[in-house]
DNA sequence: CTTGTATTGAAAACGAATTTCATTTACAAT
DNA sequence: ATTGTAAATGAAATTCGTTTTCAATACAAG
């Protein structure tokens, strides 16, 4: 079983594998972007990570995630309502489920693409190379208090 | 048949129906907007807009533009470049389909798409009420090009 | 034509992102 | 452990897209 903190050690042995020197800002942004289940921007990111390492400044964090996507570890989102928010990367192809109540991300393994992209280039005339899909809802937990609250404005 | 010009003034007479007054700026904009097969950002339409109309001030595209989501005829598109981008809006629900070389945007309708929303919620416990599809590749015009190119290079 | 009001564009303000640069820090070599 | 050095840092300045402000303008109703 991989654990948050496994993912924590490996995105740090990654950076220094490439040559950067661990550093107490980065522990704090990389200990804060590996373990979270949401999308987070710089800022956030900056806001958050202070509350371990105070002085920490804001380019920083934009050095820290730039370098985190150029490694393949932070993956780009774009969402409704921002369009610089980063995630763990998915290993392969994976597509995105947000939570649009507590915003809560999971990566769900896309299946029978290809004889969508099939259909469309039939269609189309178009020669497709790659999609982006993403999908919106409610987590099982929100989904839950969705429920209860309804049953209990009906009672 | 329903030509591009015909779009113009359908968006020129729904901007008039909804209070709003009918200027050379809009004008210069609307023809603009509703006539592009390209994903456009407030400061293209700006330079664009211009060549018809020089003394456009860049205010008044994002006041049109916000005016012309808010009335449903333009849908904002995100891009893997560019988050800000405006395409005439399609009818109902459509995927839409990216020319990753030259631009060209197209929509298609979404066939089955119920089928993978239940597979996905079975499998994550999600209740998935919404999606984004987008589609990249290359339009015909485009694929034909690089076959061509790839023909001269192996002779 | 006159008038009232929506609309306009220049300029200022704002926020996010990037660049600059002097200082600090990690870590390899000793 | 000490030291030298290049990497990394954060404050400040800068850039760029977007929004707000406001006096001047222009549409359209009378």
């Amino acid at each position: 079983m991989k654990s948050d903190s496994d993912r924590v050690d490996l995105w740090l042995e990654s950076l220094q594998a490439s040559g950067c020197r661990l550093t107490a800002p980065r522990r704090a942004i990389v200990t804060l972007l590996a373990e979270t289940p949401h999308a987070l921007g710089p800022i956030e990111v900056y806001d958050l990570a202070r509350a371990s390492y105070p002085r920490l400044g804001l380019v920083t964090v934009y050095r820290t995630m730039e370098k985190l996507e150029e490694l393949g570890l932070l993956q780009r989102v774009h969402l409704p309502d921002g369009c610089h928010r980063y995630l763990p990367a998915a290993q392969g192809h994976q597509h995105l489920l947000l939570c649009t109540d507590c915003g809560l991300m999971r990566y769900v393994s896309g299946d029978d693409f290809k004889r969508l992209a099939d259909n469309v280039s039939q269609k189309t005339g178009f020669e497709v190379t790659d999609h982006w899909l993403q999908l919106f809802g409610l987590c099982p937990d929100c989904s839950a208090v969705h429920k209860t609250r309804a049953d209990s404005a009906a009672a």
